[in-house]
DNA sequence: GGCGTACCGTTGACTCAGTCAAGGGTAATT
DNA sequence: AATTACCCTTGACTGAGTCAACGGTACGCC
């Protein structure tokens, strides 16, 4: 049912009321809290995922009203599901522990929630429930601010990278710069190459992964030329641009290649890949040789670029 | 944050947990919807996005109590927002319809929602955004079960179409059969050859479309005997089994066979696949050779296949 | 035609989650 | 020592949402 035609605003607008009315239908038709409340389900939540709190940290954590918490917990301790004591570093504060009875109502309202959850679940056919939670998962890093900064790695390319690849390079460079159907076909080739025939000591790839999604790629291979190495098919994907991974392949690379002892690295590009030029020089690379060209459906000026690898040893 | 390790139940109830009070905070921080209620607002919605409900309607949607909307639309009227009238055709029921001003203050509201959202949306990283729009539009599908079982529908590959077919066949091939990389380059070596050179009279590929996502694909290639053409890389997805894609794929490869004006085509399979045998057994085709090799890691039973395409014109 | 059932909207009475403001106590800052 | 700021508690209140009873109309069935 959902349109693919939309603003992300309005995307996002769409999904909450969409997910307003999904929780509110969810909390509801069963009982998922009798005989306790939405916000005690939450407290008692926070408190058994956390042993113990203070008062003040329940507060702001879920964001209640003092007052309303105070009475609260007052409740759930005269029910004898939690504890309140002093705290001994700052007796103003208060801190909160679950009784072993309260372990368990927590327990219990746990399960009923999974339950309600997988009853849910249970209408979603099994083959989609991986997508869905991935879906999920996405939604989550994204809007929490991708919570400091993961780390690109470099690993070697498993089942369907080399297809990754392919589909990328294409699909980037034809939505960036208009290249044809001959440029995906190009790669196409260069990675069949590669797949049906390498030598692992002296010829590589690398696939660069972020929150275990590839994000980028480089491949080192032999040239022609003896003693040569040859990069190929760099790239990075435009939302993982700017954190170094660019760097980081090449790095890799260039490491590679001088490890196994190449004397030299040589590389084709072309002048409007301006980032990638930029990282080339940065490594030491330098361009020795520029003739215009038609290929991929588009006028291009080809370069070739050249890294001696004895010099820094 | 999102850790990857947890099942869909998990995943799910962290991701209610945090959009409960992401929403919340949406909502409440800004004052999204004085001098109205949530449900106000909710109410005005549909009525703006719907012109004229029946309160019924409006109940059933929302699912709201009876006697809170008869109230909550009664005062509505006395703020000159809505007007209320016995529908045409079925007096008990009742017309319910947005004044001039109600559609003022609705797109007011709507005005404001927006608002809030776009500032949320500025602490995303603008290259993240698509990302996210489209989480969110895979969860809510998958989520309101598909509503209506879209159509899948078949298209010419677009670029990085190809590089999509090496991905998934490669991918899922590894993960089903344990078929290693040799597999990945002959699908490579099979794309570039018609990537770089194929008679589009003659030659196509397909690729099955669901929810604007590939789904499956298969290809039509001259083969080197005269007057037959070859079918190659039929593959559907898993999620997307038993839907008829695949003899949909199939079909159209056939039917395009035929007008092209192929006598015969041929296609070789592996025994194992025995979900595309049953596809090939409808379409008519009959096993004609049938013998073991070792490939891609495996040992298999290859497999020929014909069908005549004079027979049925 | 008439009866029972079911749905429509309305109204009264109520509950109870959540808010606001005032206040007493201790920590931190000066 | 005084100011400020935070911690928790308590009282008073609001108002969103619920439940049950009721009059009215449609519809199916004998």
């Amino acid at each position: 049912m959902p349109h693919a035609s939309a603003t992300p605003v309005q995307e996002i607008r769409a999904f909450n009321r969409f997910y307003t009315n999904l929780i509110g239908a969810l909390d509801y038709s069963r009982q998922l809290y009798v005989p306790y409340t939405l916000t005690e389900a939450r407290v008692l939540y926070e408190l058994n995922h956390a042993s113990h709190l203070d008062a003040a940290d329940l507060r702001s954590e879920l964001s209640l009203d003092a007052g309303y918490l105070s009475r609260l917990l007052g409740k759930l301790e005269k029910a004898g599901i939690v504890e309140r004591a002093p705290s001994a570093r700052d007796p103003r504060r208060q801190r909160i522990t679950l009784t072993a009875r309260g372990r368990e109502t927590a327990a219990l309202l746990d399960e009923r929630s999974s339950e309600a959850v997988g009853s849910l679940l249970s209408n979603v056919p099994s083959a989609l429930r991986p997508r869905l939670a991935d879906a999920m998962r996405t939604v989550r890093g994204i809007l929490s601010g991708g919570g400091a900064a993961p780390r690109p790695r470099l690993r070697e390319p498993g089942p369907g990278d080399l297809g990754w690849i392919v589909q990328r390079n294409a699909a980037l460079y034809a939505a960036e710069y208009g290249f044809n159907i001959d440029y995906e076909g190009l790669v196409a080739r260069i990675v069949a190459d590669f797949a049906e025939d390498h030598d692992p000591h002296l010829e590589r790839t690398w696939i660069a992964e972020l929150d275990g999604r590839p994000v980028g790629c480089v491949m080192c291979v032999r040239d022609d030329a003896p003693g040569t190495a040859r990069l190929r098919l760099l790239l990075v994907e435009p939302d993982a641009r700017g954190m170094g991974i660019g760097d980081q392949l090449v790095g890799a690379c260039v490491e590679f290649a001088r490890d196994v002892g190449y004397r030299e690295m040589t590389l084709w590009t072309n002048d409007i890949l301006g980032a990638a030029r930029a990282i080339y020089l940065r490594h030491g690379f330098v361009l020795v040789d520029e003739k215009p060209h038609r290929s991929f459906g588009v006028d291009l000026l080809g370069q070739d670029w050249q890294l001696r690898l004895g010099d820094t040893p």
